[in-house]
DNA sequence: TTGCTAAATGATATCGACTTTCAATTTCAT
DNA sequence: ATGAAATTGAAAGTCGATATCATTTAGCAA
């Protein structure tokens, strides 16, 4: 029997890959950067005693080439083109490692599905989530973050992380 | 056999019955407000064509009564105490059409679990969540609900709800 | 190179929080 | 009171996440 853990893999995911405004000008940049992360994932790597593997680097390599809030589930697809017996439960172990490297930000927007993105060369951001096309839009907010912590210290709290989203419909589908 | 749905009951859970700061100054206030939200409640079994049952009344009641973000499990464990023949499908299904009727909000605080929490009469709000005792602290801040639209009209969106949560340590915790 | 040993892999099983199903029960308009 | 329609509770199903385990592989050492 086929993995039967995946199931609705051809109807159109709920949250599919979103455009992103603000990363990846140009492919050089992307290439770059992934050549780096790919140096401090063989460093993370080393440091806790794990062998680097051929699943580990595609797994990673596709992770890093990709600019959207990705799914385990599209993720495997992917990683499965270039390397057809990897299973899922690699790719899971393997973003699993990368977030806690650091490498990778776990995304929980609502549908039941957990994503991944590319940690952002130029700080933490936010998102807009269009609820009909599913576009996910990113967008940075000083100020916000500010009153955040404002608030947050006049209530006694010391804030380590948050989550803002904003849910609404974008140009497109308004 | 035992409804082998529920697993870890007994053990605390990872987001408690969390104090509110808002709601609640007094018992008279709750008491009137749940008569109220009960006759919105039989106005909207009305308008459906549903009926009014036992089990409906005993649920909606013990939600109204609560003032914390609860879960299907803990609600349900209360409301055993008065029926115990109650079952969780119908405490779900009870929740599900409070939701509906405009009489309860659904959060998702990133445990697992979904809670449900009483509609304010002060309008929305937001939440700080205390990652080691669990405590849930209720915020309304005008400003940053204004930069939010703010930032979203500039980037073509029309947001129609959203999320904010601050996660730290309160004051007893810090 | 060749073993060796611990780590990694992938298929599969399990978990857990819902969510649905269905036969038995209850509501409520006649 | 009667009967159609809704409701209930137990149980089964769903589905993404996570654990298990036999087999394979990486990396070190002889
Ligand atoms: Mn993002
Ligand atoms: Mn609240
Ligand atoms: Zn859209
Ligand atoms: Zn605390």
């Amino acid at each position: 029997m086929e993995t039967p853990k995946i199931k609705n893999t051809d109807n159109l995911p709920p949250f599919a890959a979103g455009a992103r405004v603000r990363y990846n000008k140009n492919q050089k940049m992307t290439k770059q950067r992934t050549e780096t992360k790919m140096e401090l994932l063989a460093n993370c790597l080393e440091k806790r005693g794990l062998k680097s593997t051929k699943q580990r680097h595609y797994i990673a390599d596709t992770f890093f080439r990709s600019n959207t809030h990705i799914s385990l589930e599209e993720l495997h697809k992917k990683v499965k083109r270039k390397s057809p017996r990897a299973g899922y439960a690699t790719v899971y172990r393997t973003m699993k490692l990368l977030t806690e490297c650091g490498l990778a930000i776990e995304r929980q927007f609502g549908d039941g599905q957990t994503r991944f993105e590319n940690v952002p060369e130029d700080g933490h951001h936010d998102h807009l989530i269009c609820l009909k096309c599913s576009e996910i839009v990113e967008f940075q907010n000083e100020t916000i973050e500010q009153l955040q912590d404002k608030t947050a210290t006049e209530l006694g709290f010391n804030v380590v992380r948050h989550k803002l989203e904003l849910y609404g419909y974008c140009k497109n589908c308004k």
